[in-house]
DNA sequence: CGCCATATTGAAATCATTCAACTTCGGTGG
DNA sequence: CCACCGAAGTTGAATGATTTCAATATGGCG
């Protein structure tokens, strides 16, 4: 039974360490889920979140024309499902992408939490804020960058991220087709295809399976048209809440 | 002085009279800004959030090349500039569209908030998590619809929203050009207005001036492929909170 | 080996942009 | 009151980006 990632958690603040056990003893048991299943499918009656303790998702919205916009990606550490907490029922598929390992905490537990840890409860706030970001990140890339741009700001987005978790700069390791890719992107995989050709080609990047090493970082970040960002870290306002 | 409108706080649950006298207390004066102008711009430091009393207002990014996308609309009732919260400098410009009156609230003022009124706090919480349903839906309809689809989904989503803060049904009477709605479809203007038209001529909208008359909402809802949103009203796990 | 999912490629079609007028509308100053 | 002006809306034609369709290649795995 591994244990619980916290990286996300703690990105802005630190948390004392009741706090961190309240967090921890709030989620139940570690459930596997194999590679494409659902977690949770939209529609589903809301009853809890997810953490992602190992393995790759996505969450996605299914439009009735049959096709998907995966809207995020999800990392180990990652909190799942926590938008349709405003809903009764869900708004969006979660879907494992490689073989997952998930915990589930009820709703009640939220409540505990903005009652009893309210450090707690303002970093999970604080996170649903940089996940707003990521989200306005994504539609200005979709709505305002050709295909090639935008494949540059995913691949960057990823491997920024992937390094902030611990993993080798220059690579990454994502588990997805070029399917996936397009839903991804808002575009076809065929042009995905074309896409990631060209890049390589100019050898912006290397391809071996599906793994992508970023081979010129500098021209990639060239670009992409968004600035790196700057995430607070222990500010005075957070701070100030455990005293 | 016009009082502080409070809809979008009061969505999900019912917050009692202390709750909603600290709120109204943590907002400082208010402020006129004319049309236009920015209320704050993008790279400036983070010192405080907004809530929007009047007027039409919106989040945007401005990207290296010059072009704007625009991310979110607010109106009347809205908190602004919240998403970066997470950031040292501000990730979105913020615009009044109208002449509009906002208020400031300091980021201590948000540390109060979690330690000392946690039914005020979720309720913010869930209301972020609203936000990241809306704009994973943005998301969806710039990534996998054509351009009238997309016009649609944001006519009903304003439509609906001013519906819900008690305006009328059927007209959305909102400030912006066609190149605004440009900026917000990931469009030009030049196709936008071609859109417009050829809605018109179809008989599902009609125009005067820069209001809108959904003349056909059954239509209109057919065109869009997003469900209409249940979103919770008063669950056990927030009243709880208040125990 | 044979099978299935995935990747690759070319050609034609579609959607949206660009460019360059031209029109309409509301306001403002003479 | 009217002429003018700038901002916004409208239109057509050419161009460009991306999709669609259809076919072929590749690669891992039982």
């Amino acid at each position: 039974m591994s244990d619980i990632p916290m990286q996300r958690l703690t990105e802005f603040a630190g948390l004392n360490a009741n706090d961190l056990a309240l967090f921890r003893s709030l989620f139940g048991p570690e459930k596997r889920i194999s590679r494409r299943r659902d977690i949770r499918t939209q529609g589903d009656p809301v009853q809890e979140i997810f953490l992602l303790s190992s393995g790759w998702a996505v969450s996605c919205f299914d439009l009735r024309g049959g096709e998907r916009q995966i809207v995020k990606l999800h990392t180990p550490g990652d909190v799942l499902g926590a938008p349709s907490l405003a809903m009764e029922t869900a708004a969006e598929t979660l879907v494992g992408m490689t073989d997952v390992t998930i915990r589930s905490m009820p709703l009640s537990a939220i409540g505990r939490i903005f009652k009893e840890a309210p450090s707690l409860a303002a970093s999970l706030f604080i996170s649903a804020q940089q996940e707003r970001i990521f989200l306005m990140e994504r539609l200005a890339s979709l709505g305002r960058m050709p295909a090639i741009k935008r494949f540059a700001v995913l691949l960057l987005h990823v491997h920024d991220r992937l390094v902030h978790i611990g993993r080798e700069c220059g690579v990454v390791d994502w588990p997805f087709t070029q399917a996936d890719l397009a839903d991804i992107l808002g575009l076809t995989s065929v042009h995905v295809n074309r896409i990631m050709r060209s890049l390589d080609q100019q050898g912006l990047i290397k391809r071996r399976g599906s793994t992508v090493i970023l081979s010129d970082l500098a021209a990639l970040r060239r670009l992409s048209e968004l600035p790196e960002r700057q995430w607070i870290h222990g500010p005075d306002w957070l701070a100030q809440i455990a005293l």
